[in-house]
DNA sequence: CATTTATCGTTAGCCGCCTAACTATCCGCC
DNA sequence: GGCGGATAGTTAGGCGGCTAACGATAAATG
């Protein structure tokens, strides 16, 4: 994630002292949400720099990811679109041509025209490509398992639970959650 | 977060059955993983997306708030170098001069050449910067608390615990962390 | 059947971030 | 005191996001 945070978070002291120049300032709410955007971001990077290593992007993990998990689920029709490769991603349109410009480059993936529609694209693994895929998922997993390794069990569910409440949360409403306006906050909810 | 996630987490049964075929995968640690990326992501955006009807990126916000701290800290001495800056907020030099451009552009920083070291330059936030962030921070804050309200107190503090056991693993080494390799793992290190 | 409307993929252009290289300056060491 | 190495900031070039617009095709509508 390409991101950009502050490096070293805030300690608590001094969100308390800013809470009381800044009435909206929740300290709590912020010392997690800080946290979540460090942990976030730095758990990509993790990832990000074990891709790298095989000369693949984030995005074009996640568009192989797609095409072989739908290899493996629909049996034979292993191809997509790449609006719904898009979709599936999280990306624009757009965006997804221009990794598919890349994969397509180094060969892990093929363009063909849809038969049927004249309009679309399918998009397809490559036998290279799937080999590269088994290449990079073993080691990517122990990645996972190691980051998370400090976590037990126990801990692991009540993690997921926790980063649900705020992810439900954050699909509630994109935009103007807030609404609270002091003066004019009579509309109570 | 640019970021680019599946949109649709896996379910669970979904990873114990990839497990069966990958014995590194570890479905319960994919599992906090995949929440903690997606969850990361989307808090992101939802601060990404009030900095922008201000015309202020991620970058350029980081930016300000570590003028704004250091003015509020230091008392006097509200100016640092693009050096510090770019460490402060985890990016690089390279960036950072982008970075102070657009702010510059703006109207909101202001550079100026250090009277010591000539090689220097200081960054300054500008009365209009300063306006600017006030803008920004009430309603900021409010988002933060908003996301964070599904949480309870104690949840919040396992929460940041949480967060923190993962945060310092990713911090431990950086690269090369899982080293089981089956065969070749003589080098203990 | 013709015309509007919607959809698909692509293009063009912007921006933030990166790495690698460059220039200017400072510092340490003979 | 002059010279090599470190350091500050910038520049150049690349890449992956984005939005907005486009031509081509399909679908809906009269």
């Amino acid at each position: 994630m390409p991101l950009l945070m502050l490096k070293d978070l805030p300690r608590y002291e001094n969100l308390l002292e800013a809470a009381r120049e800044f009435p909206d300032l929740d300290p709590s709410a912020t010392e997690a949400f800080l946290h979540l955007l460090r942990t976030g971001d730095e758990a990509f990077r993790v990832v990000e720099s074990h891709l790298a290593t095989h000369a693949i992007t984030q995005g074009g993990f996640s568009v192989l990811m797609a095409l072989w998990g739908c290899c493996q689920r629909e049996g034979e029709d292993s191809k997509l679109s790449p609006a719904t490769l898009a979709e599936h991603t999280g990306v624009t349109r757009a965006t997804m041509t221009g990794l598919i410009d890349t994969l397509e480059g180094d060969g892990l993936v093929r363009r063909a025209p849809d038969r049927d529609d004249r309009r679309m694209m399918t998009v397809e693994l490559t036998p290279r490509g799937e080999k590269r895929l088994l290449q990079i998922l073993p080691p990517h997993f122990r990645r996972m398992a190691w980051l998370m390794a400090p976590l037990s069990e126990p801990e692991r569910k009540t993690f997921v639970r926790l980063l649900n409440k705020v992810l439900s949360r954050a699909a509630d409403e994109p935009d103007a959650p807030p609404a609270p306006a002091a003066t004019v906050s009579r509309a109570r909810r």
